[in-house]
DNA sequence: GTTGCCCGATTGTTCAACAATCGAATACGT
DNA sequence: ACGTATTCGATTGTTGAACAATCGGGCAAC
């Protein structure tokens, strides 16, 4: 629990030059690790980060430390409790919901209303299926929750808008904590592969109606699901 | 130019107590100050903020409102350049044009699909209406920006979603930027006035068709006033 | 007039300290 | 034994001072 804190040093270690020559500020390194530990599933919901150790793991100084730390409490990956500390965010079932109240606002509309719809996008959008298809031929869980992950950006990416790109991203990032919660996150994304290629080819033939309907249901459904596991097994 | 940061000292001086007894963190202190300064137009886009001088003007540490700083950076309406300090963001015409895209995503979205519509909300939409109303009998421009502002707030609202009100609060800010760039903001808002009365009653009478119609025409037809306008008139 | 160099100013970052606050363990009263 | 006050250690919020790295502008050399 305690020594999660711990393996930060020993995953970075590695990564430490390699980092370094890239460069940006320190504290945008330091968040950017974080970040990454908190989506790999490394650090889980509810662990607490306590400032000393942590910049200290990390290499950086308490203050620096702190500006990273906000950074990602801004982006709703962490959570400050005042005076108390910050903790990697625990999503309940309202957050989930709220997700995909917005997802389901924006990614169809980006499907039925997009102006980015480009060559290269579309590509992307193909490619990603792909991915999903040779991730889930070798079995590689892990690879195809990824795949699902590039699906969404490149259908939010039809938008053109660097805005809500980065929006997504965060949308995205808040759903890995999601799936950090359940155990079995491989079974959850299976059954939506076959989808993502039914939307990806429709959006490709220029059939956007048909595409952002189907890519509704498919959010709503996974809302419902999600939604069902968060309010816990037994639950009312 | 440079004494708009002392301008700061001034108008902070009387609200401090005040602002004391609310009491967060300072640097949310700051950071709120700043970010009302620069929305209110007192900081005008390009003014630099050295951090010395901004530190002692508003009363904190410099490592306070650096993580000030940071914050407002990640709302975008500051702008770091590495080494060489912070600034008023400074929108340009592809800057007002992304903002469009996604609220001409997310607005109709939310008036057409939006699973919060409720009585509150639709009220506070009126409300928003007969706002601008009054301020605009008033010849009170600034009040008639202000209630624009809450007629958009209160469209997104409708989506229901939390995420989403917060991402609809940075690009209202974003707006505000683009306005203090122009000569009479005024005038630009003026005409859409009725537009909003009109886009209500339809939200209010459900027919949310009509609404998100009218809604979506607005909306480009704003932008491509604004873009326009920010290509600079004679400029291509 | 252009090129190169130096210098002051500002940022990025660290360190060490302190008051305020929290949680828990402790002691107390009944 | 049990609920309540109290002390105490740990952590956060915040400050001040320092230093290297970097940037921009002015000065000198050519």
């Amino acid at each position: 629990m305690a020594d999660d804190v711990e393996r930060v040093v020993e995953r970075l270690d590695g990564d430490r030059w390699e980092r370094r020559t890239v460069m940006s500020t320190s504290a945008d390194r330091a968040a950017r690790v974080l970040r990454e530990q908190v989506v790999e599933g490394l650090l889980r919901s509810g662990t607490r980060l306590p400032e000393q150790r942590l910049a200290a793991a990390i290499g950086v100084s308490r203050n620096t430390l702190r500006e990273a730390l906000s950074q990602l409490v801004a982006e709703r990956i962490l959570v400050r409790e005042p005076h108390r500390g910050v903790v990697v965010a625990t999503p309940d079932a309202d957050d989930v919901a709220d997700v995909y109240r917005v997802r389901l606002l924006i990614e169809p509309a980006a499907v039925l209303h997009g102006t980015g719809h480009t060559a290269p996008r579309l590509a992307a959008l193909r490619a990603a299926v792909e991915e999903g298809w040779t991730a889930s031929g070798a079995e590689d869980w892990h690879g195809v929750a990824s795949a699902n992950q590039h699906f969404h950006r490149a259908v939010v990416a039809l938008a053109g808008s660097a805005r809500l790109d980065a929006e997504a991203e965060l949308l995205l990032a808040e759903m890995r904590l999601f799936f950090h919660r359940m155990e079995a996150p491989g079974e959850f994304h299976r059954p939506y592969l076959d989808e993502n290629a039914v939307i990806a080819d429709l959006v490709l033939a220029g059939r956007r109606e048909e595409a952002a309907g189907r890519l509704t249901d498919y959010l709503a459904s996974a809302q419902g699901q999600l939604v069902a596991h968060f309010l816990g097994p037994g639950r009312r």
